[in-house]
DNA sequence: CGGGCACTTGATAGTAATCAAGTCCGGTGG
DNA sequence: CCACCGGACTTGATTACTATCAAGTGCCCG
């Protein structure tokens, strides 16, 4: 269920609160720039699990996410699924299009209530041309991107498998964690196969491993989704070798 | 062995036909406007072998690479080397650094003679100021970087590993490949224990892959350095599943 | 309370890593 | 020109690990 919804309210929110704020890469704008640049967006809201794009569809906006999160990924031939990329609040996609002629190369999918705003191609271009340094924060960001698909790649290249589990926990723990009497907690924004899709494994090597890790007393799990992390040292050193 | 040289001489060449000409960030730019760039290059010349720059050390400067190649990679903790990318003719590295205060992550190394062309930091900002069509070249190539990083990120989280093997052989064919009577000959770029590192393997895994591909008729080794692709269809079938 | 789905656990098989010899090839020196 | 040397590559045997297949189990939600 896709609900557009553009009043003149909604956008008065916008340019207080809600999407252009929490997007980094409008964070150098003044108030009335950014309101500007508010009266170029549109909205739309997901529920859980709703598909935003599909691999090889033409997607001609650049969509920001301003609350929620989603997950984008490819199905490789053989029908498994790699995760590329969690976005979180402030992230975006579809900036592959605003600099060449590409169909997106991936699908977005929420893992929540997500909320997304979205600039054309062709207002952006103007955008960029009027304040250079909306530029700059792009590019910023994409190197940005660029390290961390940097960091998934030596995960899954090179580390064992029980690194790839506690390193993809450390990387939740960053994002999602707070604290908590026995360490850091944080609900995980992925199921077991979510999980095993984003390092490459199967779920049931995921759920042992995890297991393995709560039996060291490393970890402790509750429920499906909350995780405490009890010893962080220690998970870093599983990464480490 | 470095050496620095920066003539009359040496420019003129440049902007004639060696590194801005090559380099497709600059393309959109002027006879005269290309001068101006060149005139802000420092050039340096590395053997092959040779180390440009080691993980963790600042480079105040983006490196363009007028001709030759070089690989970037990082040490895993366990001493694993895993490659991220093989920078070629055009390519440029450093970028990070240009727009946020960072270290380089990876090590850069030639795998042949390679000439350099650098930019200084705060050279490089003036230019970005004053032709915002390189900033926009910059963001498709930080673009295209993605999407290989994307690839290779499918390639060894998901793939069969015979596959992994075929789709590097392919990459390798369609960058380096020519024309021969019975396919397409290349010479690798890497040693066998290099093209492990690149796609997540050991040296013997690859060999044995490649064998068998050979075995197939799939491809043809002269040497340790030469291949022919004799059945590319096959190859890209190998890769499908 | 029941149904369904995600997760866990166990057994087995397949595959790549590891360990250990060889072999090939290019370069060097006699 | 040939013999030798060393590094890169190949090949084989074994081991270790994870994928796969197959039952369960537990939990959430109506």
């Amino acid at each position: 269920m896709k609900i557009i919804y553009k009043t003149k309210h909604d956008c008065k929110d916008c340019s207080n609160d809600l999407c252009a704020k929490t997007v980094p890469i409008f964070t150098s704008l003044s108030h009335d720039e950014m309101s500007q640049v508010v009266s170029l967006i549109t909205r739309k809201h997901y529920d859980k699990g709703e598909i935003i794009i599909r691999e090889g569809e033409k997607l001609e906006k650049l969509v920001l996410i301003s609350k929620g999160q989603a997950k984008a990924y490819r199905y490789t031939t053989d029908g498994k699924e790699q995760i590329l990329y969690i976005f979180n609040e402030g992230e975006f996609f579809g900036e592959k299009n605003l600099f060449k002629n590409s169909n997106i190369t991936y699908n977005v999918e929420t893992l929540e209530e997500t909320h997304l705003c979205m600039i054309d191609k062709a207002n952006f271009q103007v955008l960029l041309k009027e304040y250079p340094s909306i530029g700059l924060k792009i590019m910023e960001e994409l190197c940005n991107r660029i390290e961390k698909l940097e960091n998934v790649i030596e995960n899954i290249g090179t580390k064992r498998v029980e690194a790839r589990v506690s390193s993809v926990l450390l990387e939740f723990g960053e994002k999602y964690g707070k604290k908590h009497s026995k360490g850091i907690v944080f609900d995980l924004p992925l199921s077991r196969e979510g999980i095993a899709n984003y390092i490459g494994l199967t779920r049931e090597t995921v759920s042992r491993k995890m297991n393995h890790l709560q039996e060291e007393g490393i970890i402790e799990m509750i429920g499906n989704k909350k995780v405490i992390i009890l010893n962080k040292m220690a998970l870093e050193e599983s990464v480490q070798q």
